[in-house]
DNA sequence: CCTACCGATCGGTAGG
DNA sequence: CCTACCGATCGGTAGG
């Protein structure tokens, strides 16, 4: 109130977000993302309730922008009542938003043991819900005969994994466009599932899809 | 010399890799090492050099079996120059590793960023090494004819990191031994590279690969 | 293998 | 927004 602040909430959350991603909840100081702000370490805190807290709620609002993302892409009226067409969208905006928010995605997955409970808790069981999601469709696929896969399950780990792994090696000045890498992964989970048709013309991946 | 120890340089090791696995490196502290141990703290430096020193030795020494395995795993005479049935074989040793080194891969791919340099160099250039050889296969799959495939960098990374994510999610005592998820994951390598022949009597995984 | 102990640094509070 | 400061804990050493 009575002090000038060029520094938000939200700035202070972003400053954390880049160095937990970099050096990990646990070997990220307090007194580096104050420096970074160009402010003294005590004075976070009256922006931020604890660093605790600070994880919390990136962890929490990732999770939950990710699987409402999945949930909103598997109901575009363009895909519903297409199992194929519905996991390439739901692989596309899940490996989207992995080039486009590389550090929210890295501290999700390498800090989500740093959280206390009860978050860590509702953290898995987004993710387990998501997991569930990929897993119901691969499971319409076979049923329609569309998909032909003896494991759904490793499937469904493997296509969300492969996913994830693009926070990791993507770069904004890299060869490849987020759209690009999000597209080429759809293609690798339809080819995961066994799909041998096409999906020319949805905005998916296009023709050469599991075959010459 | 003049103290009966129980404790070996590989217990502490052992002790080191569950817990770096579990909470990670800046996570895990001497203190809870040693009381694993049923020792005090200053008596684990009669086995280790330092906190480092001990992360360094796990994380060198695995990606160093890591490549090796690779290395030997394509050089087998049943798959020398047969590039399916050598990428196959990689991704069934590199699976396989995974999912009975669990606590090892855990830390290589958690607490690589807590390693002080050269030794975090040292590390990246033994995984860009196998990912080399791994897209070296891709490319020569490609040039045969083999395999059909837009983005080959794109695919030997989403392979590798499939098989990385399997220490993630395995369990010993799950319903899938390592051995059939490792020959899921081979046959998972294949589609997503394009391959539609078979490898059947390879020891690879058989018949249903990449079509009906 | 132990006790005793160190300097450094941690997250966070008091109080203005 | 700051200075001053806290108790706790860290990795590690001395010395036996």
């Amino acid at each position: 109130m009575s002090n000038r602040s060029n520094i938000t909430p939200a700035a202070v959350r972003t400053v954390a977000l880049q160095l937990f991603a970099e050096k990990g909840y646990h070997g990220t100081a307090m007194s580096e993302i104050a420096a970074r702000l160009e402010i003294r370490t005590p004075s976070l805190y009256n922006h931020i309730e604890s660093k605790q807290a600070l994880l919390a709620d990136i962890v929490l609002d990732t999770s939950q922008a990710v699987y409402d993302d999945f949930a909103a892409a598997i109901r575009r009226p363009e895909v519903e009542g297409n199992t194929p067409a519905q996991l390439s969208a739901a692989v596309q905006v899940y490996a989207h938003r992995h080039a486009t928010h590389r550090h929210e995605a890295l501290v999700v997955n390498s800090d989500v043991a740093a959280l206390d409970e009860p978050v860590r808790s509702q953290v898995f069981e987004l993710r387990r819900t998501h997991e569930r999601g990929i897993r119901d469709l691969i499971d319409a696929g076979r049923k329609s005969g569309d998909f032909h896969v003896d494991q759904p399950a490793l499937a469904s780990f493997g296509i969300l994994e492969m996913c994830v792994a693009i926070a990791r090696w993507f770069r904004d000045d890299g060869p490849l466009s987020a759209e690009a890498t999000a597209s080429s992964h759809a293609e690798f989970a339809l080819r995961l599932v066994g799909y041998t048709g096409s999906l020319t013309g949805l905005g998916g991946p296009n023709d050469e899809v599991g075959n010459v």
